[in-house]
RNA sequence: GCCCGAGUGGCGAAACAGGUAGACGCGGCGGACUCAAAAUCCGUUGUCCUUAUAGACGUGCGGGUUCGAAUCCCGCCUCGGGCACCA
């Protein structure tokens, strides 16, 4: 296809420019309003894939609109450059993971550029700069001095694949690790953890004021996962100085205990136990610590084989009767008290349980008359249970929590299904964990001074699973800070989320020596305004950078206007080729590299606005190619009705526009001032709105009326205005064409003028189609001026032979009128 | 199983707040230009019936509310996503 214009001349030339004349960096002074948009840092795996030139392409738009709007925008751009594709590929070429990463951030920045994104290229942040180690390292110390992190022995994920530990949010619903999906298993390690429990109540209240979408905030709710409840202690017959304590959402109906259950891990279980149930008890541990925590389950329906009496019976406090003790795999010693009453009237599990071992069923809430036997756990009147019988379940549950604190036996409690989060890995190319292990002294943080304590370049990166650091000695050994003995290292480095858990901050101050950030810039720049990325980080970084933002105003690195970092977050939706997400990992990639060459980077970005709402998916399909090069040809109009004198084209095209007349403004031109403004206010509205798509389309609308007017011979000053107009609105989408076309028209910069406004009179459209409806259904359309009345409205449709031809001979019951649009006889 | 979201021409989609369903684009068809092609421009394009006029049907399915429903309500189906022995 023959564009009229050299794309790749133009789009290079304006490229540079902003560049040299650093269009997009911050003025820290400015008194404008501040705006903060914020794309999703990279990880740089090699040149811009699809899913990154939508993303870019998106934050864009929002940078060059805002700033055109007037304000002080902040666009930064950095890249999440520690992480184990660049480790493993060491592993297998030996080549340094340091020269290895450099090089693919390096096409990134470049194809970054290549689409036209507009950044503050003076605030680069890569993870794996040693300021960057520096100051994360800092705030890991800080949060060693206040008891945020810390080491503890846990049963953890252990990924195979990537030879490291996991986060339990790292880990899939189908217990397979999110980035090499390979089975995880569970290893009991000494590893270091985020206290991010601290904040759960703090974090789930938070979401309710954010401008997120609902399904992003639903998800972090449920990882969350609050329960209220009480935790209360059950006597043990025949050991008078036992008590097994239990965690219950519904305290209301204790009286229908009819059993307990406790985990295997639980410490009382082999206390418990008696000689006669030993062998069933020891066998049920063993698979279970066997199997991980996934495995153990999903191994539904197999409930036989999944429990055991211990021989023991706990007595209900409530009425005092025995009940038995069994062990089960469905108890998790990780939540609650690792220990629960059983009430197989009211919950399914224990429901299922007691039909395989024959224990008692008694209904404490009473069912609908239509419910069967099943365990019912809906509203209800409490029955079977003595003094809470006729109370509504939510009374029960207070009156006995009441009973349990006056009996000294219990309490109310809170219970969360997040845990903390566990930031070891045993990996080589990520941020050092700056503590140091001495004999005389335990656990030492590094000195500040001595930040940031980097990993050493001269290791063997080998394929036995153990972190390279570990077999470097001259790094491992080293002095305490405390005491100045031998002491070693600790060779663990960080999760990357950690990196990613504060980055939006120094980019807010990213060249400051003497703390991680100003307090001052940040009061200043944060919250992020706007915040766009992958819907896959709906918990994980979403989450961990929550806590970061409340663990530093908590520690007075940060000030409180910074507690939520991301005011609005947009998710955008992933690109699929043939149904299957698309990525680098299944080699299915379609590659951005190819269209910069043909049709531009203009098009491409147009493509991605075009194609849908942003928050969809994208098919990509064998039809994409040729809607991309439609854009191109929309574009290539564009051009030639901007610029019919340099369009490229031969000659027979070009002449077909007609001079432009000075003329006194005619109704023809006055209708295209007046769908000058309407396509303002229409693309301005849809920009607020995220409807990029419908702007794309208001647009080409606009292009095809001002080409349709062109030919016919269009009023000078009139159509100069409309087409510079429709420049201006196109820029944020198609930053290099228009800024060609806006020079060769104006010379000037179009990057820097404001945002056209529009006066809401003349938008109005001064006729509009009056709709004449038979019951509702269509049979004329009539033009009338749009603030006809009521009264001429009913008279011009009545008028209108099409109706007066079903009207003849029949009554009219109803005439229902909506000026000026609708006129609908009831007959 | 529970909770969210979505289903509109051959395709991607649009439709403010219940008021012309299908804007805009891709593809298709027809035409102009050309020796021819490409490019470009013009026209046409939901389905059915009809020479046309006119009409009927049509927003996943079945009901309902309303003068009027893609839009609101009830009940289903399909797809996508999240959660799932969390007591």
């Amino acid at each position: 296809m023959a564009l009229p214009y050299d794309v790749k001349r133009i789009e290079k030339k304006w490229q540079e420019k902003w560049l040299e004349d650093k269009t997009y960096e911050l003025d820290v002074t400015s008194s404008k309003p501040k705006s903060y948009i914020l794309c999703m840092y990279p990880y740089p795996s090699g040149p811009a894939h699809q899913g990154h030139v939508r993303n870019y392409t998106f934050g864009d738009l929002l940078v060059r609109y805002r700033t055109m709007q007037g304000e002080n925008v902040l666009s930064p751009i950095g890249f999440d450059s520690f992480g184990l594709p660049a480790e493993n590929a060491a592993i297998k070429t030996g080549e340094h993971p340091r020269p290895f990463t450099e090089a693919k951030i390096t096409e990134l920045k470049e194809s970054l550029i290549r689409l036209g994104a507009s950044y503050d290229w003076s605030r680069v942040i890569k993870s794996h700069d040693p300021n960057y180690i520096r100051w994360n390292q800092y705030i890991f110390l800080k949060f060693f001095k206040n008891g945020l992190a810390y080491r503890k022995k846990a049963p953890v994920n252990w990924c195979p694949g990537c030879q490291t530990v996991l986060a339990n949010e790292q880990v899939l619903p189908d217990g397979t690790c999110e980035r090499s999906h390979d089975v995880v298993e569970q290893h009991e390690l000494n590893q270091w953890f985020f206290k991010i429990t601290t904040y759960a109540e703090d974090l789930l209240n938070g979401l309710e004021d954010l401008n997120w979408p609902d399904r992003v905030k639903t998800m972090q709710r449920n990882w969350i996962g609050k329960s209220t409840g009480a935790e209360f202690d059950l006597k043990i017959k025949d050991h008078e100085n036992l008590k097994l304590r239990v965690f219950t959402t519904r305290p209301d109906t204790s009286f229908g205990m009819t059993y307990a259950v406790i985990a295997p891990e639980h410490p009382l279980t082999l206390q418990l136990t008696t000689k006669e149930n030993e062998v069933h008890v020891r066998d049920l541990i063993e698979r279970v610590v066997k199997e991980n925590e996934i495995k153990r389950l999903s191994s539904e329906g197999e409930l036989t084989k999944r429990g055991a009496f211990t021989g023991s019976y706990a007595i209900n406090p409530f009425n005092n009767k025995e009940i038995p003790i069994f062990i089960a795999d469905y108890v998790l010693m990780a939540y609650g008290t690792g220990a629960i009453m059983a009430v197989p009237a009211e919950d399914e599990r224990d429901f299922e349980f007691a039909n395989i071992y024959n224990l008692p069923i008694v209904r404490t809430t009473q069912p609908p008359d239509d419910f069967g036997d099943g365990p019912y756990s809906g509203n209800g009147i409490k029955i079977n249970s003595d003094w809470l019988n006729g109370l509504e379940i939510n009374e029960a549950k207070e009156k006995a929590i009441s009973w349990l604190e006056s009996e000294g036996i219990g309490e109310k409690k809170v219970n969360y299904r997040l845990r903390d989060w566990l930031i070891s890995r045993q990996r080589y190319w990520g941020c050092p964990i700056p503590v140091v292990y001495c004999e005389n002294c335990g656990l030492v943080g590094v000195d500040e001074s001595d930040l940031p304590i980097l990993a050493p370049d001269d290791v063997e990166f080998l394929p036995t699973g153990d972190s390279p650091l570990k077999r470097h000695e001259l790094f491992v050994n080293t002095l305490c800070p405390q005491c100045g003995e031998l002491a070693k290292r600790e060779t663990d480095t960080m999760d990357t989320f950690v990196d990613s858990s504060w980055y939006f901050l120094r980019f807010i101050d990213p060249h400051n020596e003497f703390e991680p950030f100003s307090k001052d810039l940040v009061e200043k720049f944060m919250p992020v305004d706007q915040y766009i990325g992958g819907v896959e980080h709906a918990i994980l970084h979403l989450l961990y950078a929550r806590f970061y933002s409340r663990a530093f105003v908590d520690l007075e690195l940060s000030p409180k206007n910074a507690v939520e970092p991301f005011r609005q977050l947009f998710t955008q939706g992933m690109i699929r080729l043939n149904g299957s997400k698309m990525s680098k990992s299944k080699g299915n990639l379609v590659a951005p590299l190819k269209y910069f060459d043909t049709f531009g980077a203009d098009s491409l970005r147009l493509f991605h606005l075009f194609v849908g709402p942003p928050q969809d998916d994208v098919d990509w399909t064998d039809q994409t190619d040729e809607v991309i090069e439609g854009m191109s040809r929309f574009l290539a109009r564009v051009y030639r009705l901007s610029a019919p004198k340099f369009a490229q084209d031969e000659d027979g095209l070009r002449n077909k526009f007609k001079e432009y007349e000075l003329r006194p403004e005619t109704n023809e031109d006055s209708q295209i001032e007046k769908l000058r403004h309407r396509t303002i206010k229409r693309v301005t509205e849809s920009f607020e709105k995220w409807a990029f798509n419908s702007a794309v389309a208001t647009l080409m609308e606009f292009t095809n009326a001002l080409t349709k007017y062109a030919y016919s011979g269009a009023r000078k000053e009139t159509i100069n205005e409309a087409i510079d107009t429709l420049l201006l609105l196109l820029c944020p989408m198609a930053p290099h064409i228009t800024a060609e076309l806006y020079e060769l028209r104006n010379s000037k910069h179009i990057h820097e003028q404001r945002w056209p406004t529009f006066d809401a009179k003349i938008a109005k459209e001064d006729s509009v189609t009056l709709v004449v409806q038979i019951n509702g259904k269509l049979k004329d359309k009539i033009d009338v001026p749009s603030d006809i009345t009521e009264d001429d409205a009913i008279k011009l449709a009545n008028s209108s032979t099409k109706i007066s031809e079903h009207l003849t001979g029949v009554e009219v019951k109803r005439i229902v009128s909506r000026p000026p649009r609708l006129v609908n006889f009831v007959i």
